[in-house]
DNA sequence: CGCCCTATTGAGACTTGTCAAGTCGGGTGG
DNA sequence: CCACCCGACTTGACAAGTCTCAATAGGGCG
């Protein structure tokens, strides 16, 4: 829906840093691996470090009282988490596979901002591309039909492959984290899951495994702008 | 949806500046003034100010080439425009009134971020602000019906008034622009309106004026979680 | 007073949700 | 190794919610 290209795959907070600019940062890091379904943080937490994913998949969500779950996002290797809020975490963070991440303590990372430059700028343009991609999701379930949303997501899985594996897309999550994420029940996933499959827009080799066989029907979907 | 209450309002790049640091950022300011329906900038442009509003109501969409449109916000004096993006707006910003604004050119204002540690701070949470107020959008269009969006937007309006004022509302925009905030059509905003006033949780004295009968119900059913 | 734009209301179609039944597949225990 | 079991997914029939199209009402402004 924005012209934007993926360059967000590209962008960590290390880019164009110097080595002595990364070793201050690495400093600061520690690691953490969760087992699938394991939880990363919670909702309304206080909010003290920054994340970045290293190995897996996580799904960020948030949940009410009255048992309604919207997926935030569905987070892979080098993207960002905790860069954004203010003091609480306004949402859960979870595991769907093993994942290994990189911890750095908020009020340190803070203050390496102030002494590189580069690393402040980095920040602020992740802290926009995930802006950037909230602003998609809106529109995404403010405007676009059931199968139209199911191929935003496949377009959004297949942008963070390698170009030669593209096609050939893994869905860790459930239906009904897709369903969750999209706005609708797992039924009308599962039925714009068969209706591109009819279409021969995709093929769907098991529950979790399906190839894009038109990419450019998949994009014109996904964007429907 | 979530637990923040309406901070936001109070929080603007100024707070807990001196008087010399609010010269410095003044320096930069210039003015600009729309009359209704005037353009403060486009998408797609290039990103080169940021804007907070003084008086007025701004609205911020994203339309498609198909014609679809989706309003990402209603502006109200004392937000910011144009904190958290990257090299090019990602949305237009009109006016629904007419308006005053303060402009500063990006670049200065970064550097004086460098030198001004709160203002940096300011700008970080007011950027955490606009993700978390995009965040409820994101919770609002993926699991509300179409009547408890509408006090999700009635919520958001009754709670940028003075205490005294909260229970009547003016609605500066046009159903059009409702129900394109809100993932709707004018019809079904018009029979959200219609049955919140049946069950007398609202007054409707004009199309463009409603009172909040019951709180309570408005604010349960915006939050719906 | 009348015109025009916006909003409301109604009827019917379409999309999505709900409830229920059936299928598939991976894992466990015999 | 096979059969069973259980959870996850799919499919079907129907209900509910929203959209579309059309007609009507209302309000502001000349």
């Amino acid at each position: 829906m924005s012209p934007r290209q993926n360059t967000q795959a590209l962008l960590t907070i290390y880019s164009g840093l110097s080595r002595e600019e990364i070793a201050a940062l690495d400093a600061l890091v520690s690691y953490k691996t969760l087992e699938t379904g394991e939880y990363l943080f919670h909702q309304h937490t206080p909010g003290r470090s920054v994340y970045m994913l290293e190995e897996g998949t996580l799904m960020m969500e948030r949940s009410s009282s009255t048992g309604r779950r919207q997926v935030m996002a569905f987070m892979q290797p080098g993207n960002f988490i905790g860069i954004t809020h203010n003091e609480h975490y306004e949402f859960t963070v979870s595991a769907l596979t093993p994942a290994k991440i990189r911890e750095l303590p908020i009020k340190p990372f803070i203050v390496l901002q102030d002494e590189i430059p580069q690393l402040k700028e980095n920040v602020r343009r992740i802290g926009g591309n995930i802006l950037a991609h909230t602003l998609d999701q809106v529109f995404a379930l403010g405007q676009k039909k059931a199968h139209e949303r199911l191929c935003f997501l496949l377009k959004q899985l297949s942008d963070r492959q390698s170009p030669q594996r593209r096609h050939l897309i893994e869905l860790v999550m459930t239906r009904q984290d897709i369903a969750d994420y999209l706005g609708l029940t797992i039924e009308t996933v599962s039925r714009a899951f068969g209706k591109l499959k009819r279409e021969k827009v995709i093929d769907i080799y098991s529950a979790h495994t399906v190839e894009i066989l038109d990419k450019t029907i998949v994009e014109d979907l996904a964007l429907a702008d």
